[in-house]
DNA sequence: CCCCTGACTAATA
DNA sequence: GTATTAGCCAGGG
């Protein structure tokens, strides 16, 4: 396993319960802001065997994957609405306050 | 070994 | 405000 997917999925098994992380806000952490995409990628490939909060992560639409997302958007939006996570009136989330931001990362 | 594709994001027109 | 382009890394053909 290369680096940069152990990262990715050591921060994303991070986050918190009401809180979501984008893929751009976890690429900056691990140092590629730009390698948003490979976030995304990684977790696409992330095994299940390390329990992923996948639903957790979603791009800066504030939305899960359109499409990849499991059991489907809404489905996703609910359970995240339900760990705690703030949404707005149509539907996506409110990064303003559910972003997730550690103290103790860097960025 | 080379080329294409892929859960994205930010900048520019 | 939306549409287009470039950049990242890894895996598959």
């Amino acid at each position: 396993m290369n680096k940069f997917y152990a990262d990715v999925y050591e921060l994303a098994a991070l986050i918190p319960e009401g809180k979501v992380a984008a893929y751009g806000q976890i690429a900056s952490m691990l140092g590629n802001p730009l390698a948003a995409r490979q976030v995304g990628y990684a977790m696409n490939a992330a095994p299940e065997n390390l329990h992923l909060p996948c639903h957790r992560v979603v791009n800066k639409k504030g939305e899960m994957l359109p499409g990849s997302a499991f059991g489907g958007v809404e489905a996703q939006k609910k359970r995240l609405k339900q760990e705690g996570v703030i949404f707005h009136d149509n539907g996506c989330i409110d990064m303003k306050k559910s972003m997730w931001r550690p103290e103790f990362t860097f960025r």
